[in-house]
RNA sequence: GUCAGGGUAGCUCAGCUGGUUAGAGCACUGGUCUCAUAAGCCGGGGGUCGGGGGUUCGAGUCCCCCCUCUGACACCA
């Protein structure tokens, strides 16, 4: 059987970060044990690196794009090999046989009739050179900034007819309903194709780090979107539109995904894939966000998890275990020290490793390590019966992604063990002579650590291969075959000490991450909105004079309420000492509470043209910072008199 | 606001189509063995199953209302 495992192609325009590692660790996996049960694998995972915004960055460090690009893909690329993942193949998406192969998949599109070359058509205001959606403009189709007249503007672009692809999506999800996990996931990309698809432009004309359409078009002047260039990685991965030879594993069987993806994995690609007339992949898996110590991760609070730095103090295996182990997929879990060395201590030092040693113990004072099975089915059905109950289940945790629950289940073949010691106690035995008895028990542990081991590796491949070393076998194919699925014993074997496995964890390894927020320059990461042309900006300086052209005043809250029908907007009138108040809307109520405003003082954009927002006027703006931690308003340190000028 | 999914022991969660004293792991605690990494094993405490009402012989499990959390979408000059 093939199986094609892929994560996403990681973009690169920051740094690995543990959440990488996550669905990296993941995949690997997946691969690992694919490949131990005897499937043909092919393990994909790479980098995506076109789009304005590495342009723009590379432009910033003042270094050529290809070289940018080159540089953070390494880094990725370097942590997945010191962190030893089995990767088959890491993508780029700047490898010229990949941008063959986009262009390939593009001109069959066209000529499949999905792609068709039309012009964004919107509400543009000239004089604010900005699009508006008809729901936000004023009442006869005015400008809801100046009140001007819009007009109907059209800018060149390629759509693809995504809207055609709205049913056969929805008949596709019914028909197959484990094709998102998890399923609350999958609800929701129901109910956005339920809310209707609109066609999807496909390419740019405003920058040029990107795949060109093709030359049969004739027309270089537009670049492909970068979601339609990097969905066709895990295709082009295999050789499509350039040497087909790996297609064989096309359909993939697991494409991981982080759940703020999960659109384009479910949506946008399956869509391409049917314009393509190729299979769609047999699941997509979307996994939760990791936060730290309850906190969300960010570079401005200074927590991020460097998982190079917890695999060096903890060990990249005790990571990958905690992660599986601690949190269901899909879900979002949490980091913390205290979480890592308790999973650490209890499942792995006490439960699998102190039983490893247990066994090396007692062969060695009982039989100078060597061990024979022969006795143990004498005395020992029940629990070898016990163990392979579970070990058989534990493929389907594995098939529905529940890593938690894989790992909790064959846990309990440990137990076995634990228990089966304690119950038959093997030193009394010695005590009483009856030799065979006792060494039947070790035995018995020694193949039920054996069997786990095997079905442990793909988690923890290097410690897995520690323990049957020291068990004096080898995780093949053929043992798995041997020891899961014809339930076999290892017969003649010689234990071989090794140092325990996991030493016990009292304190904290790492630094623990700063608990006090520090002031650092908010960013502000705005989201690319697919279908709205980006605001022309030139060197980015401005004069003085232009500085002044905005108003920027103090103003006092008089009122304050909550809109109805909206999460985020508050309604206000603030008084800026002109007589009357002004009445803004702002998008804070999820930070600020009505009352919480009133009677304090604000800083205002002051002449700024009225907007409509949900149907009411707003005459101005509340000066805020926001980051990825949330928001705040920028006020006057002292107050000051009301309506004096900012600048 | 619309839609979806939650709220069960200190923590993280199981509890399928309603049925005896509501479960697991961790944490806590009492006991005990000694092969072992002060690990293991046995036992214990602790939950009015978010609140209220209803259906039923019987509800954590079904229905209604409310509170609250999460997510998607809308919206965020």
């Amino acid at each position: 059987m093939k199986n094609y495992i892929t994560t996403p192609i990681y973009y690169v325009n920051g740094e690995a970060h543990i959440g990488h590692a996550y669905t990296t660790f993941i995949a690997d996996t997946l691969a690992r044990h694919s490949r131990l049960v005897g499937n043909e694998t092919y393990f994909l995972t790479g980098t995506d690196e076109h789009g304005q915004k590495i342009e723009e960055a590379a432009k910033k460090l003042e270094k050529p794009t290809q070289q940018f690009a080159d540089e953070i893909s390494a880094t990725f690329k370097n942590l997945w090999d010191e962190f030893d993942i089995s990767y088959d193949q890491f993508i780029r998406t700047t490898d010229p046989k990949h941008m063959q192969g986009v262009q390939a998949a593009f001109e069959k599109m066209v000529a499949k009739g999905d792609i068709y070359k039309d012009f964004y058509e919107g509400n543009y205001c000239v004089s604010c050179e900005t699009f508006f959606p008809e729901s936000q403009l004023m009442d006869g189709g005015c400008c809801p900034d100046c009140g001007r007249a819009t007009t109907i503007v059209k800018e060149e672009s390629y759509f693809f007819r995504l809207s055609k692809y709205e049913q056969p999506l929805m008949d596709y999800y019914e028909a197959h309903s484990d094709f998102i996990l998890p399923k609350s996931r999958k609800n929701e990309v129901i109910s956005f194709v339920k809310g209707g698809l609109h066609d999807l432009s496909v390419t740019r004309t405003s920058f040029t780090w990107g795949v060109p359409v093709p030359a049969s078009l004739n027309d270089n002047k537009h670049v492909m979107y970068v979601w339609l260039d990097a969905l066709m990685n895990y295709v082009t991965a295999l050789g499509y539109g350039h040497d087909e030879a790996k297609m064989g594993f096309w359909p993939a069987n697991t494409q991981l995904v982080g759940k703020d993806i999960l659109r384009f994995h479910a949506i946008y690609w399956p869509a391409f894939l049917m314009s393509l007339d190729l299979p769609l992949p047999k699941r997509i898996g979307a996994h939760g966000w990791w936060t730290r110590d309850g906190e969300k991760m960010s570079k401005s609070k200074g927590n991020v998890v460097d998982p190079r730095e917890v695999a060096h103090h903890y060990g990249v295996e005790n990571l990958r275990y905690f992660m599986m182990r601690e949190v269901p997929f899909g879900q979002d879990g949490d980091f913390s020290q205290r979480a890592l060395i308790d999973r650490m201590n209890s499942d792995l030092s006490n439960d699998l490793g102190n039983l490893l040693n247990r066994v090396i113990g007692m062969s060695e004072k009982y039989s100078d390590f060597s061990i024979d099975s022969v006795n143990v089915l004498k005395y020992h059905t029940k629990e070898i019966e016990d163990a392979h109950a579970i070990l058989g289940t534990l493929e389907t945790y594995l098939n529905d992604l529940q890593f938690h629950r894989y790992l909790e289940e064959l846990w309990k073949v440990f137990t076995i063990g634990n228990k089966a010691i304690e119950e038959h106690a093997p030193w009394v035995k010695i005590k009483e002579g009856r030799n065979e008895e006792a060494l039947a028990t070790v035995a018995l542990v020694a193949n039920l650590l054996a069997k786990a081991s095997v079905m442990l590796h793909g988690v923890m491949p290097k410690t897995t291969a520690t323990i049957a070393d020291a068990l004096g076998f080898e995780i093949t194919t053929q043992n798995y075959q041997e020891l899961i699925i014809n339930k076999k014993l290892l017969q003649l074997f010689t234990i071989k000490k090794v140092p325990p496995l996991f030493p016990r964890v009292d304190e904290p390894l790492m630094q623990e991450a700063p608990k006090a927020m520090i002031e650092e320059a908010p960013k502000a990461p705005k989201e690319e909105k697919s279908l709205k042309t980006e605001a022309p900006s030139a060197d980015g300086l401005i004069a003085i004079d232009q500085f002044f052209q905005t108003s920027l005043k103090i103003g006092m809250v008089v009122e304050a309420e909550e809109v109805p029908k909206s999460s985020k907007l508050l309604k206000l009138q603030v008084d800026l000492g002109e007589g009357t108040l002004r009445q803004i809307v702002a998008g804070i109520r999820e930070h600020y509470s009505a009352e919480s405003l009133i009677g304090t003082q604000v800083c205002v954009v002051a002449n700024l043209k009225p907007a409509k927002l949900m149907g009411m006027v707003s005459e101005g703006m509340l000066l805020a910072a926001k980051d990825s931690d949330g928001l705040s308003l920028i006020r006057p340190e002292k107050p000051r008199v009301i309506g004096s000028v900012i600048g």
